[in-house]
DNA sequence: GTATTTGCAAAAGCTTTGCTGCAAC
DNA sequence: GTTGCAGCAAAGCTTTTGCAAATAC
């Protein structure tokens, strides 16, 4: 397990454009490393963050990476995640989309599922007027068995 | 910041007689631990619950925390929350509820609030509908800001 | 010349583990 | 006499930080 799969993400916006549009002046280091995570195909974690973005500008130091992420955290630019601790307490990110979308992760085979749905929006302005609380931030993930691994597991019981 | 605030819990089960009633037995380091988070007022991250145990049973140690913590997460008895990461990388327990309900997290106060709406539970059995995915353990968080930190920040804007 | 950014290495924070000795049945 | 639990200290991982050197404008 803990091999994250490559998996479809939901398009994203451009992500470096958007933050040259805000008069950020980037460094090729940064700038790699953001287009990097625009163009990730898996949910990147600090570390292959570096080993990915490197190979476009190689040298890159960690700090730089974290300190990559803290801008596009504060600019509200990306989503960091948990992925329910599937592989320790590394941290996911990825480019936020226009609609919040959800997390499934697969105990069993690693894979992560990403599903968004009007019913998830809905339930957002549900949660935000019930409790007169101004939402920035939503994380909704699950844990559990994709649907071949249940499967599997069902096959195996008999 | 990041003093988390009493706050009312759901009700919770009798976690220690359940426990039990699996037919394990207790030490009574680890029963000082088990009636600690039932009792709990706030959400423990494991320091808090060591230090409360303690006062019911003296000496115990960070590991024996660690590993009721494990005994109780693969039971399914207790959830684990990250709490919007408001406070570092702890993490938080808690008794699982019948009914799942969502934790919103203030960053200007730390205040956490819990909330439940048959809405949540639609939406998870629309969730492992559409994906055919079988949730076991899902977490839905949001940080922002509660009311009355909204309040102040308007009322400053003016 | 002033303001940022980088690199490096060390520190920090939470959690896990190995191993020895102790206790329970 | 087995089996499992506790204690201790060390290690493990990810992330953060301080500071000096380098870079950009």
């Amino acid at each position: 397990m803990s091999q994250l799969e490559v998996l479809p993400l939901f398009p994203r916006h451009e992500l470096l454009h958007q933050v040259e549009a805000r008069g950020i002046r980037l460094t090729a280091q940064r700038r790699a490393l953001i287009e990097t995570i625009q163009e990730a195909t898996t949910h990147l974690d600090a570390e292959s963050l570096l080993k990915q973005a490197c190979e476009r500008e190689p040298g890159i130091n960690r700090a730089t990476v974290y300190r990559t992420i803290e801008l596009l955290k504060k600019l509200g630019m990306i989503d960091e995640l948990d992925l329910m601790h599937l592989d320790g307490e590394k941290h996911y990110y990825e480019v936020r989309t226009k609609q919040d979308h959800l997390h499934l992760a697969c105990f069993e085979c690693g894979k992560i599922i990403e599903f968004a749905t009007p019913a998830f929006e809905r339930l957002k302005q549900e949660i935000a007027a019930a409790n007169q609380f101004e939402i920035q931030v939503i994380r909704l993930e699950a844990g559990g068995l994709c649907g071949a691994c249940a499967a599997k597991q069902k096959k195996h019981l008999q």
